[in-house]
DNA sequence: ATATTGAATTATGAATTCATTATACATGTC
DNA sequence: GACATGTATAATGAATTCATAATTCAATAT
């Protein structure tokens, strides 16, 4: 090492009073968590279904303590079940949970309106009408699918524009349990109109940023999403 | 045995169809979660204070894998945070955190209400009314430590007749969260009786069975607490 | 043939062990 | 004397091991 070095420090070193970035570091656990609940999410495992503690073990390459981990934390957000000595199991979603969660849900997604309203900024606006003509897009091409994915991205943003991390959370977290069912194939040409129609109200009520109008509106929408939902559980039901 | 044992099977031998009731077994990171959950909450770890793995493992007499599973589920929680081979610490409640639980809690006690004033019992009303009368015999003796107890209870006994899991398990979670800041000391003798005078208005309307009432009493009593456990924090910060 | 009991197997819950990382302290250099 | 570097200690994350409970399957009795 030179000896000029503490003379010379910030000359040609890095500047270390502004330290790069962070390395971000993960543990195992919260990975797992993270891959896990997307998989039940998404549907990779289905409700009822034994969770293979050995093979997922072997698939990411970890050892029983991390997965176990995760498993606990996902008991504790009721995406699976823990019996004692028997293991876990993908939850299931009986009607009584949809019936339960629907209510909360829609006071979140009301609060949610309400907040955005105060506080979206212009340019916000704007991005979601963007995604709200694209959506449209894909309605009038009837992809299912991708109007799916936009719509989803419009009540992210909404939710994002209310800035409130705990909202957001909460909300996430019950949405995440519905996602399961896979109701998307159960959705009648009547209701999808219907959504549409609602979503456009939503947009004139948001560049209006009319949040008591929002929030009577996105409650009413998810009411929708309900019965939609519902549909489909009881058609899965008589499989 | 003897030989008409299957015809006679009901007679004198314990009635195998009806199982007693089953042994309840828990585990151990079950347990643990629980009592730490408490401690936490009940103040006796103290935020910003690190969580001593090894001492508690010694206390509870357990080893470390279900201690560490607990305290993966309560960093979920948010009531402690985890940091990568740094260990556990017990989660500060910052002014923003408030800032940003309470309007959630706000949406939720006030559907807690309406969906209470659709699902309760005349029996059930007496018991708040009750619990009720002995909250104000607390306030005449400026028992604040008994009337905050009574307080709860009552609170919990209309989140008990919303009938709603989901929504119960959310506010608890969000409650359990503030209690941390013992704010109790902090209460004014006015915002006391305002208090008190928003308990008589809740119980009228709960009364009158009239849900959007009570949503709206709820919410601003729940304004109101936000106020004293804001003050309460400031207070603490400047110790 | 069917049902029930008991042994073998499998898998889970918990403890222990191992390796890695952070913290505390001491020594050396400027 | 202050700061940095190196070393020792302590604690954490993850793997492995161990004990116990549940499941499976075969054998026996009805």
């Amino acid at each position: 090492m030179s000896h000029d070095e503490t003379a010379t420090m910030a000359r040609a070193g890095a500047d270390t009073s502004a330290p790069a970035e962070p390395i971000i570091r993960r543990t195992l656990h919260d990975e797992l968590l993270e891959r896990l609940r997307q998989m039940i999410v998404d549907g990779d495992m289905t409700p009822g279904e034994k969770v293979p503690e050995k093979e997922l073990c072997a698939r990411f390459g970890v050892s029983r303590t991390p997965l176990r981990e995760a498993l606990k934390v996902l008991a504790n957000e009721g995406l699976v079940t823990l019996t004692p000595n028997r293991g876990a199991m993908i939850a299931g979603l009986t009607l009584e949970d949809l019936e339960e969660a629907f209510p909360v849900m829609g006071a979140l997604e009301a609060l949610s309106g309400e907040m955005a309203c105060a506080n979206i900024t212009d340019a916000e606006i704007a991005r979601i009408k963007q995604l709200h003509e694209q959506m449209m897009a894909h309605y009038e091409a009837r992809e299912l699918r991708r109007y799916f994915r936009t719509n989803q991205k419009i009540h992210e943003m909404i939710l994002t524009a209310a800035r409130n991390r705990t909202l957001s959370s909460l909300y996430r977290s019950l949405e995440g349990r519905i996602r399961q069912a896979r109701y998307l194939a159960n959705m009648s040409t009547s209701r999808w109109t219907q959504a549409v129609r609602e979503h456009e109200r939503m947009i004139a009520a948001l560049e209006a940023r009319d949040g008591a109008a929002l929030a009577q509106i996105l409650k009413s929408h998810l009411a929708n999403k309900f019965e939609t939902v519902k549909d489909a559980l009881e058609a899965s039901k008589n499989t």
